[in-house]
DNA sequence: CTAGTGCACTGGTCTGACCAGTAGGCTACG
DNA sequence: CGTAGCCTACTGGTCAGACCAGTGCACTAG
């Protein structure tokens, strides 16, 4: 001990800087959305550094969500509004090379919608409440689609089920929830799709998530948070335990208290 | 309606080719992680494209936390394990681009704490519980030392709290849930270490925060998740509830029931 | 006033070059 | 024979300059 702990000053590539440069420009707000990035000429007599280096600075702000080149632009690169983009991808990835399980994520949503509903139980405004009303309405039309046949009636259904629980999640008032909620669910709805399409009674399974969906909503509008995260991670326990691992299944159980 | 419904076709560059293709490569196994990609230039020749194009893709890889190259390895590109890196900056950005409130981000902590504790309470080891004590014990010796007037104890404090956190994760058995309370974690703290270090009464804090620690713990051994998840939200709340606006506080509170 | 055309410039890609740094083989010394 | 130190063949990082297909805008012809 005693005496300056030096640090090993860790070598900085070029494109790092440039990239650190446009990502505090960015975050501090003096790009905006939807404003435009010098070309990248232009940017390389800017920072001093070819364009090979300012290509690769953009090549890792575009994949991290920041920023869009089109060729032929002549406005440059334009600075994106957020989206959780970036988000889904780097959990899809985590998803395959972490190997988490189909029980895993489910029993993420479980845990979120909860929460998202116990809150939204309390914040809700009327309109929120009506966008779930006609969710669930949507839901229903898509069932009764299929059950005369309809062809595309579980993506409207998947659709429907989708807007009923972002109404929820935006009611809750939180976005990081929101966002989670909204990438695990398509991340889980992609690996179960040709299963649910497949399923031979999707009817009674639709139905019965229709009910469900309806119980939660009544708790929500009673202001009732408890009930109505319960009967939230049953809906979801439910529609999905057939697709979860059998060994797995006792862990989602658990949330079930 | 009706008739083929043609898809456009967007152009694909180049670099995304070859970023899908190791990125496939990787996914399905083919390349384990510490395995090492092929040289710039014998990539240039595998794909037959020129090397400003391979070296874009390996920009955005890396950037994707799936690879690391570091100059003049003769053996190429390394790839990586898997490591919650990419979604920690994905999630810092949004955090910061999406303007996440301080509130958020301690309402999904307490949300996912929760839920851990929940499950570690049914699904922990004795292993897993003698680390809890052992991360409790821990948090005790920094606050003495703090009281002795000791300077890195906030540090070390810090440290044995994530212990605890991370090990009750573990314990939870969620991977998903595991990562985002440690990203989210981590985030909450960068942006309020500051504050915490110059708060005049820290040790009570701190001793307070120990308490409450212990009780949760007790409530994991007794198996009594329930209670654990209550006193955990607790325990965050009243730890965090002082550095978050006021008028957020509310909406932390309706998960206390 | 509008429809069409051309042009200036963009991003995407390629080629070829140089540099600093690394690893591992080779050599010379003990 | 063993080892310390050098040497070389490579690596990734960066640069310069070139070409192409595509875009948006100004200009022009109707």
């Amino acid at each position: 001990m005693g005496g300056p702990r030096f640090e090993p000053v860790r070598a900085v590539r070029a494109y790092e800087r440039v990239v650190e440069q446009v990502e505090e420009a960015i975050e501090s707000g003096v790009l905006v959305p939807g404003g435009r990035l010098p070309s990248e000429r232009e940017l390389m007599t800017q920072f001093s550094v070819s364009r090979s280096t300012v290509r690769e600075a953009l090549r890792v702000l575009q994949a991290r969500g920041l920023v869009r080149s089109r060729p032929g632009d002549p406005h440059g690169a334009e600075v994106l509004p957020f989206s959780p983009a970036a988000l889904h991808k780097s959990m899809t990835t985590l998803a395959r090379v972490a190997e988490l399980s189909l029980g895993e994520l489910v029993q993420f949503r479980m845990v979120l919608d909860a929460s998202a509903v116990l809150l939204a139980a309390r914040l809700r405004t009327e309109e929120q409440l009506a966008e779930m009303y006609a969710a669930v309405a949507a839901m229903r039309a898509a069932a009764e689609a299929d059950d005369a046949g309809g062809g595309t009636s579980e993506e409207a259904f998947g659709a429907a089920d989708m807007a009923f629980h972002d109404a929820i999640a935006r009611a809750g008032g939180n976005k990081l929830v929101q966002i989670c909620t909204d990438v695990v669910r398509s991340i889980v709805v992609k690996l179960i799709a040709d299963r649910i399409a497949g399923e031979p009674d999707r009817g009674s399974l639709m139905r019965r998530s229709i009910r469900h969906h309806e119980e939660v909503i009544a708790a929500v509008r009673a202001g009732d948070g408890p009930l109505a995260a319960r009967l939230s991670r049953k809906a979801m326990y439910d529609y999905y335990a057939g697709y979860v691992e059998e060994s797995e299944r006792s862990a989602l159980r658990a949330l079930l208290e």
